[in-house]
DNA sequence: TATTGTTATACTCTATAACTATA
DNA sequence: TATAGTTATAGAGTATAACAATA
């Protein structure tokens, strides 16, 4: 229940996000993938080359959850460690032909959850809606682009 | 990473809701209290007097999951539950004094929650925010005042 | 000795299903 | 037999810490 009446914007916004969140969470099902791993691949297509360790830093988890994530999406040939050869020890990852593919998918999945979430916005409307969360989310210091909700606490 | 660049509203409000949600929960914390925790009190004080059963298909979760959050709730006093002398197996659920003293400072936490994530926005921006938020709910069919987080899948 | 990536372990959360008491 | 509530079990997801390879 709304804990003020009518509820803040606050619980309006948590409640509609989770929700979005859960819909994306179905519709990138059906391409056999989780919203980490869409996060990661994304995340990897815009910063190729970098360590596990960086991503992980980034992502703000830790490197050991990476590790099964890039397995995931390295056994599907989405993506690919590269050894350093200066450095051994560093795997530099990046997305493969396949992975771009698969990225350009879950990019339409996207589009389409979208349209789906905001139909009953106006063209203005949406406009207005993504300035507004856009400021919040530089505000309350969101690095644009990654999902706080893989970060942990 | 922003699989669309910009990213999409929906995108935004997953994150920033996701954002928003994470702050909530270490408020409440604070409490010595959950975020469902705080969703089934709200709801007990709203609608008293429902079953578990009932008040489990409002929330959306199995009743066994009920059970630990009622206890917990109860085991502080915050709310009891009150058997129906007509029918022994129903357990009625009212929220005590103590309860509504706690869902007093609840309301605080979450109005200074509310105040501390829209900072950036003035007051028209807020209610236009709200508004928006408010209509993709509606037409998205979520519940007002139920957060679909707590629902099982 | 320090660092990267990995594996092992443990913990939290939750759903499913069995169980009890009432009806 | 059917239903409300509870308990038991099991599974998913994730963090922490130990570990192996490399520096």
């Amino acid at each position: 229940m709304p804990l003020e009446n009518p509820p803040g914007s606050a619980f309006l916004l948590a409640a509609v996000g989770a929700h979005a969140a859960a819909r994306f969470a179905e519709r990138v099902a059906a391409l056999d993938l989780t919203p980490p791993q869409v996060g990661l691949l994304g995340l990897i297509a815009a910063s190729p080359g970098q360590s596990q360790q960086q991503v992980a830093q980034v992502l703000g988890m830790p490197p050991s959850r990476l590790v099964g994530l890039v397995d995931a999406l390295a056994d599907r040939g989405l993506v690919e460690r590269r050894r350093n050869p200066d450095d051994r020890r560093l795997h530099a990852l990046h997305i493969t032909e396949a992975g771009r593919a698969v990225l350009d998918e879950i990019g339409a999945v996207g589009r389409a959850h979208d349209d789906a979430l905001c139909r009953s916005l106006d063209a203005d409307e949406r406009e207005t809606l993504r300035a507004l969360l856009s400021r919040i989310a530089a505000d309350q210091g969101l690095r644009p682009g990654v999902h706080p909700g893989y970060r942990s606490v």
